[in-house]
DNA sequence: GACGGTATGAAACATATGTTTCACAGAACT
DNA sequence: AGTTCTGTGAAACATATGTTTCATACCGTC
């Protein structure tokens, strides 16, 4: 019943006085302890090349009530892993929220590490492959449609704003603007729309899309959640997750995953876009426009 | 039939189709893979407040041939996790974005390191009585001016959009609107001017930050580099890295820092201002624009 | 070689598990 | 109104699970 909460170190402790046997399933869970997690008894017993009363001998041996208790045991260690991104990456960072500093600075801090988490957490989940495929589409397509109402908006106007510097066939959807429905019934095939939505989720944006979907058009979708309505009808999707502890969302992981999918296509269309970006930064500063 | 092996995504494909109670079901299941991998099926159900039926119901729905199927693709969602987890986080902090292995690595990844490193550097930087005094201005002014151009531009409406939800008093210069003259020609000293710029540095958006600061009234600058020109005219600043692979610079620091500081002011406001949101995402459902 | 003692796995056991069946409630349609 | 159809949970079911029992193999000591 004793001892720590840690498999490994509840092992190393009665290492020594075990048979040969319960060694042998000890060490087994040591390098796997998903498996115990995981798998039955009975699996993890074959897997480990042992009968199955070894292993529950083996968590008598190891002070626990029951075989259950060992398994729970290795439940948590999952646990703590899975958290430990967010927790890593506020160590890289070097911010100690438990420190007295922090007390002088909790919220813009307590901003800052959910922004950490929900970076952490895309760039962990999203599908690099499937990123990849997406920004493939939007090189190749024919025309860009941008949609998005509400907060999303912002972010959508930003996007066109950045492909505007380098493309001329990306056209902004918004809802104010009359030409929507005019819009909307030109996309073909050859086009891609994308569409970014968070909860809670404009209608607006999830009919549009179907309204593309239903003509043919590729339809990517930028969401903060796999429950969103938008995957019902989206060709693709990127999550970007909005934990904040505030009730506004957080946007961040959005933008950071907005700015890498211009990265990614203005890296594909490589030299004449340089030149394309320096010519309008040149008319800007020819006009006055910059410091 | 399967699709991706990620539940995240297999979700997704269906969610919309499924009943009530599968759809119940299966929003646990994306918060909480790690149950469904580590216990039993009766146990999840519970957690989840459905009957057990229910999830071996799911299961099929997502084109699983038993639960155990399902149960299989969260087991490796964890093995990918543990493993990805590792690998991620070393190669975010190893990364020298300079090195010739910077070039090899995944484009998303390089920019959220990036993203990574601008928030925790603000975060350090950030003079926290400043800020905290700029909140304190920027809660007792009469007015609250925004002004920003270019990219700028849209961070500055997205603080106007959440300020709508809270306050009646933050009104957005536009560089486009006719009426930025008069404006600024009100501005007092009771009033707060938010100015954000980042590189290459609107004239204009300085100059009217000058115009302001004759006219008394006090200047928050949230800009990107100590070299800002904004500094020089500003009663306090706020300064935002912006550090990007690209030739784009990334703006997801400048978010943090205003979202951060709308959480900050709608603390500070606290209890009416619950209601304001609520009366405003209340207004909008009744418009059917949420799905 | 015979005797305690321990270690081990096959089989038996009670129990929990995942699935199927079935009855019923409520919506959708005629 | 009646009728189909779908969604749902209680109960029944066959099966797999963790544990215990027990027979056997093994080791050291007398």
């Amino acid at each position: 019943m004793q001892g720590s909460s840690l498999i490994q170190a509840r092992i190393a402790r009665r290492y020594d006085a075990l048979s040969p046997q319960l060694q042998k399933a000890a060490r087994f869970i040591l390098e796997s302890p998903d498996e115990v997690a995981t798998r039955s008894l009975r699996q993890v017993a074959q897997s480990a090349g042992v009968a199955p009363p070894t292993l529950s001998r083996l968590a008598r041996a190891l002070d626990c009530e029951r075989y259950e208790a060992l398994r729970e045991i290795c439940r948590q260690d999952i646990k703590r892993r899975s958290r430990s991104l967010a927790e890593k990456t506020r160590s890289l960072q070097a911010l100690d929220l438990e420190s007295d500093e922090a007390e002088r600075q909790p919220y813009l801090l307590r901003q800052t590490h959910a922004a950490l988490g929900s970076l952490g957490a895309m760039a962990q989940d999203i599908d690099v492959p499937e990123l990849r495929a997406a920004v493939d589409r939007l090189s190749a397509a024919e025309r860009v449609l941008l949609i998005g109402t509400m907060s999303s908006g912002f972010f959508v106007q930003y996007m066109g704003y950045m492909a505007a510097m380098a493309f001329d066939n990306w056209h902004l959807v918004l809802d104010q603007a009359e030409g929507v429905a005019s819009r909307l019934a030109q996309a073909g095939p050859a086009d891609v729309a994308v569409v970014i939505s968070h909860a809670p989720y404009a209608r607006r944006s999830v009919d549009a899309a179907r309204l593309c979907r239903l003509a043919g058009t590729y339809v990517l979708a930028i969401t903060d959640s796999a429950a969103s309505p938008l995957l019902g009808v989206a060709s693709a999707h990127l999550l970007a997750p909005t934990d904040s502890p505030q009730f506004f969302p957080s946007h961040v992981a959005t933008l950071n995953l907005i700015e890498s999918i211009m990265g990614m296509l203005v890296r594909r269309a490589h030299p004449a876009i340089g030149d394309r970006v320096a010519a309008v930064e040149a008319a800007n500063r020819s006009l006055g426009e910059y410091w």
